[in-house]
DNA sequence: CGGTAGTTTGAAAGAATTCAAAGCAAGTGG
DNA sequence: CCACTTGCTTTGAATTCTTTCAAACTACCG
């Protein structure tokens, strides 16, 4: 719950970096790399801790290099909705707006590349094909905060547990460049509140139905964080999706 | 239920556009606007008309001019959920995609000022100041994706309700450049299906929460497609937001 | 005037929530 | 090394809200 920020002194080169070619920085060559890598520091934060509060002032943009960040949004009673999950590669913060407008939590133990706010706005002015891939990215996530309406407009708890599971496989699956298929194992670094929370579900519905799945033999579970599928076609069965492959792109 | 293209040959010039400084349009110098003249073209869709369905070729964005518009997503046991709604301003289609995501669907009746894909696309590769503004309405959409995140999520069907009046007001008002205050109307060009889709209820779910807010008298009716809200502020309350105004930038 | 599409209302059923209690695993301190 | 606390998870029982199924109502149109 606290909000030290943690400055890495690390100045990792872009070169070898896991997210080089699904983060903003994708499409750059050498030169606009250059200018990126000019801006940029490492910060660290443990599971739980929070990145930054909605209507703190934000002064950095960043790619999450690894591990697992969630947006949250409150109704003024407490009731609360996940309304993103960052996952390697993507990008956090809004160009153009220096006030966060969610709260951002570390589920995991979380690494982010930041970027100055300022000097990132006039490399995106300068810079189209950065300005390209954001807007690529950007539509992305609408795309996928679409079928998250349709998973928490007309899903049953079930498939809305399945779903989550099919969507985390699908994305570690692809930063390795592969396909889910078969027996899969699925880690899954949220705490049943969290999973609730993006779910549109209470802890204890979360809890009930994971075991239903268990018992229905659709997953295995090792620990509380590891989820084994011994067969991904019957998770996107129960996920209430078409059964074509996501998107692998 | 048709598709009928309903191409327009009309060639009203951009000038005095109700929507000019809103849309993608809305940065544009005279130059710009030229060139995106000579790509446009209207098309008129009447209530209840598809403008595409999900999966099929598309070969023009557009902008809508007036009317309103749902894109709508299924499972395949045929549950709906509408996924975003289009107002005037708003832009239609996916820039570097020739293929549609979503069906849409003219909920009322419905004017869009279509580009063809090709040279918007080239557009947007050499003009920076266009890219920009898709970029701020997408990040402005994902905003409001994510709020009905929250609405879908956490919201009781009452809340949705008032929650869904209340974002008509807003639109309607900031197209107008005024603020929502006082007693104000609302017109409603959705039947309750489509609000039942648009909020993840039944259609008599919907009715029956209209027929408790009448009773409650936070709306009136006139007619089905036009609300009357004697006291905006209370019609706030009801939608379990923070009272604090919502942006009208 | 009858037909249709859309809407409202009622009663019963169902799914998820709420409230409550117990279980489990990891870590701390005696 | 064990007792104990803490944070998270699981399970149970009762309640609540929304859905489902059914029927009636309304306004518009030919």
């Amino acid at each position: 719950m606290t909000t030290d920020a943690a400055i890495i002194a690390t100045q990792a080169p872009c070169e070898n970096c896991p997210i080089r070619y699904r983060a903003v920085c994708a499409h750059c060559e050498s030169e606009e790399l250059g200018e990126l890598e000019d801006m940029k520091f490492y910060r660290r934060y443990e599971a739980g801790q929070n990145v930054v509060w909605a209507a703190d002032r934000m002064d950095f943009v960043a790619s999450v290099v690894s591990g697992m960040a969630g947006l949250t949004q409150q109704l003024e009673d407490g009731r609360t909705q996940m309304v993103g999950l960052l996952l390697p590669s993507d990008f956090l913060g809004r160009p153009g707006r220096d006030v966060a407008a969610y709260t951002v939590t570390a589920t995991s133990d979380l690494l982010l590349c930041c970027f100055r706010r300022k000097p990132f706005e006039k490399l995106l002015r300068e810079r189209p094909r950065v300005a390209g891939r954001l807007l690529e990215m950007t539509l992305d996530e609408l795309d996928a905060a679409r079928d998250w309406l349709l998973l928490l407009g007309r899903k049953s708890a079930r498939e809305k547990i399945a779903s989550l599971l099919v969507i985390l496989a699908r994305r570690e699956a692809a930063l390795l460049r592969r396909r889910p298929e078969g027996r899969i194992v699925v880690s899954l670094p949220l705490t049943r509140e969290a999973m609730a929370d993006y779910l549109g579900l209470t802890l204890e519905t979360v809890s009930r139905q994971m075991s239903t799945l268990k018992r229905a033999g659709v997953i295995e579970l090792d620990g509380k964080r590891r989820v084994i599928v011994p067969s991904f076609g019957a998770l996107v069965i129960e996920s209430g999706d078409d059964s074509d492959g996501g998107p692998l792109s």
